[in-house]
DNA sequence: CCCTGATTCGC
DNA sequence: GCGAATCAGG
């Protein structure tokens, strides 16, 4: 097989959309997933949450007159390669990566973050002991009512941003992520949901077992656009 | 063991 | 350019 420019395509699409290499690879049939990572890398998108890499440590030189010798035998090839967050990776079966539900932690809340080595002392049966002051801090601060300002432009008043999910309204993707018209679905979710019930409808369905699996019926990325 | 992606290197 | 072999973490 060859990679002719709709397999490109197809690869570039399934591999931006969060799809694994091996399913990449046994979607477009006649490659093996080392071919799928190979061309992937070539065609230079290869930028996507390895379980293998996060390996960015700064040697502190703790013991200067360590090992310069082995140092300059090191080839010297790219690395430090920084990684600057991506966008939410969804996972398999659903389209997008369940935001938190939690805002606040995201943008609003500094976080004082201090790990302040307190002692403490264990008592009978396992407990912490306090002190009398000792009243831990996080009181979690009153999120704000409401300062929303509301839709600001009328251009985009009717359509469901990023910015505009919480966990009421459904975020299934409508479009596609890059176009200036993506957008998600903004229903009213499912209670108990990430989605709106026509939604769930699309994102939850029985997994079947890997031999079986058929071309993926619910796609929110790639193939010919559902709207 | 299964999975994952990254990298290398002979072709 | 391609991808099997290999590596290495989960």
């Amino acid at each position: 097989m060859s990679w002719t420019d709709e397999r490109i395509e197809k690869l570039t699409k399934m591999w931006e959309g969060g799809s694994t290499a091996s399913q990449i690879a046994d979607e477009l049939g006649g490659v093996s997933r080392n071919a799928v990572i190979g061309k992937a890398h070539r065609l230079g998108l290869k930028a996507r949450p390895s379980p293998v890499k996060p390996n960015e440590k700064t040697e502190a030189p703790a013991t200067p007159a360590a090992k310069p010798a082995k140092a300059a035998t090191e080839t010297p090839r790219a690395e430090a390669t920084p990684r600057p967050a991506p966008a939410p990776a969804p996972s398999r079966p659903a389209p997008v990566a369940a935001a938190p539900a939690a805002p606040a932690a995201a943008a609003g809340t500094p976080a004082p973050a201090a790990p302040t080595p307190r002692i403490v002392s264990v008592g009978p049966g396992g407990f912490l002991r306090q002190g009398p002051g000792d009243q831990q801090a996080p009181i979690p601060p009153a999120p704000p009512r409401r300062l929303v300002p509301a839709k600001p432009s009328a251009e985009i008043a009717d359509k469901t941003s990023l910015l505009d999910l919480n966990d009421r309204i459904c975020r299934w993707p409508m479009g596609h992520p890059g176009e200036p018209d993506f957008h998600f679905c903004g229903e009213k979710v499912n209670p108990g949901f990430p989605y709106c019930v026509e939604h769930c409808g699309r994102a939850y369905q029985a997994q079947l077992p890997r031999g079986a699996r058929r071309p993926p019926p619910p796609l929110p990325f790639g193939g010919p656009r559902v709207r």
